[in-house]
DNA sequence: TAATGATGATAAAACATTTTATCAGAAGTA
DNA sequence: TACTTCTGATAAAATGTTTTATCATCATTA
């Protein structure tokens, strides 16, 4: 049916193995061509649109140029939120300037049993980019294991073999604190994220730093088991406003988070800043379109994409990787859901 | 390096070809095996960790079970767009629950040349879902062209070999506008998409037959063209408040597109939906988020992802798909950024 | 008893490449 | 002249499967 190398060595009246070197470049490593042959291979291929086949190529090879992005799969997670977008992205981004194809991957449930890490590690993938929120995902174990190159999105606390990427969290709850007491308030709220996602917890830390560092006393009903949904922040929120001690400011676990916290606040009739400042956190472009528009702590989750694809690349290709995990900087971003304390008059 | 299908037949102390039967279960069709030496194969499998290598596999059987999904690359597009998300999310669904798996391409310009369609239309996919903005791309063309097996998201105006799936956004339109009426708007103005788009004039075209059915004028400076971003919607609104004769009320081109409406009439002063009501189009997520929450036409992206998947699938495995175009129906999701217009005291 | 048919199994072909080994002839060198 | 080296090229091996063809063996039947 389709057209094949064997077709292109017949038109041209020559050998398979003579096309093989003329359209791989690589006349003259092992097989010598002399400027005739290889124009009328050349002009053979031409005529007769031929193109490789890659399963063929690979198979002698071991190369495919294609790289696996894992995600864990949930319908809220891809449906919802900006982050699962910005990442992918950056990954096409660098994979398409590079040449490389991307199959999308997930795990029906929240982790992979064995039989899903089979399906991961597969001969039709150079190596896999895994965004997952657990750090002690099996199928990292795995790849360490058999020595498949892979880069691992996701805040590690421990040192690996595999590649890890992340954003300095830790600094990011930092930011975000310190940005409100440097307006002026002391009582503050965090509305922490799912403990099993391993951003979570250093962003905590983060508050907690601040606040120590403020010498402001840490209220543990203040910090609040949310999530990363909107509903999360909503539900926590009005958890909050019902405590006889109300905080004036709440740093959210993230945008979404922080959306359904003013909500909660608008019902209840507290304008966001005047009587309650909120603090998001990834700064993506939902940040920009909420009302007000969000105090944000940036997260470069393009540019961990990007670096995930890119540090993949180069592992696949061969080059060494000096450095095992990067952790990306962040930065505040200071819009109109942040303001000073109301001076209470007593 | 791997384990091949030839270490288990030498562990079975059997033939490669026993192997195959066993475990592709298609003992009996050609092959006979007896049921001793088949616990024999499984069990030496088993014991090996053995896994075919699916490039071999493919190259034979001629099937990956591999769909590839086409996506106009533009940064705007997959960076903030719920549009992209939720198509995605519905191929994804139908795509792991089938068993198959998704290849991601693009084009990095808007559309395709020669070359890319090559890279497209290529062994390692059995098929292509193809979403694109433009109905008479290249590529539909050349799959129409060669036979390979591919589905299009767009509104196809003429009728085509290729299925193709689309939502009905001549009645989305008409809906919008009617719900408009209904409230009884007589001064509507609509901000439209990108002509380039196919969807966009459906929807023009819906709000014309509204008005029309309803004896209302259409006024052709009411009809601005926009586009389907952000920053779209706050352009032509800004324009449309600087007429000596204002409308009561707008059909925004997407919810998008009637974020930036809002905004910009947040600037003036002009409270949605007091003073102006404002519909937008997609009701993805977005038009939940919001201030006030936006009214807005329904389109069942999820579900045209998920039928999309549907339909290829059954192209690929041979059944015989009797439809060629499917338009999913719509609906309108009537939020708190619609009201009557203001009674004039005069 | 010879022919037929079923059973269990294997060898070999095919898939489309890349890579390695081989080979004939020309040209250069001792 | 005889030996080596270089040049242009091809045949064959290898990649890991599935599928087709072939082959014994044994039971069944005429």
């Amino acid at each position: 049916m389709a057209v094949t190398i064997r077709d292109v060595a017949k038109l041209a009246g020559t050998s398979v193995s003579a096309v093989s070197a003329v359209l791989n470049n690589t006349a003259g490593r092992h097989i010598r061509v002399s400027e005739a042959t290889r124009q009328r291979i050349l002009q053979a291929a031409q005529q007769l649109g031929y193109a490789p086949n890659p399963l063929a190529r690979s198979l002698v090879t071991g190369r495919t140029g294609v790289l696996g992005l894992v995600f864990p799969y949930s319908r809220a997670f891809i449906d919802r939120n900006p982050f699962s977008d910005q990442i992918m992205s950056g990954v096409f981004e660098e994979v398409v300037n590079e040449g490389y194809n991307l199959m999308l991957h997930t795990a029906v449930g929240n982790d992979w049993n064995a039989a899903d890490e089979k399906m991961l590690i597969d001969p039709r993938v150079d190596g896999l980019i895994l965004v997952l929120p657990n750090p002690n995902s099996s199928v990292i174990a795995r790849c360490e294991q058999v020595r498949f190159p892979a880069v691992a999105v996701v805040y590690a606390t421990e040192n690996r073999q595999v590649c890890t990427i992340n954003a300095d969290d830790l600094h990011g709850g930092y930011l975000a604190t310190r940005h409100l007491i440097e307006l002026g308030h002391t009582r503050i709220a965090h509305l922490a994220g799912d403990p099993k996602v391993s951003t979570a917890e250093p962003r905590l830390q983060g508050y907690l730093k601040a606040l120590r560092e403020a010498n402001l006393p840490v209220q543990a009903e203040w910090i609040i088991q949310a999530g990363f949904d909107w509903k999360d922040g909503y539900a926590a929120t009005r958890k909050l406003l019902q405590l006889p001690e109300r905080p004036t400011a709440i740093f959210a676990a993230n945008d979404l988070c922080a959306e359904g916290a003013i909500r909660a606040l608008r019902e209840e009739d507290m304008p966001v800043p005047e009587e309650m400042s909120v603090v998001g956190y990834d700064d993506t472009w939902f940040a920009t379109m909420t009302n007000p528009p969000l105090t944000s702590v940036h997260m470069p989750i393009y540019e961990m994409g990007k670096l995930a694809a890119e540090v993949l690349i180069a592992l696949v290709e061969g080059r060494d990787v000096q450095q095992r995990q990067f952790t990306l900087p962040v930065h505040l971003t200071i819009r109109q859901s942040t303001a000073p304390p109301l001076k209470k008059i007593q």
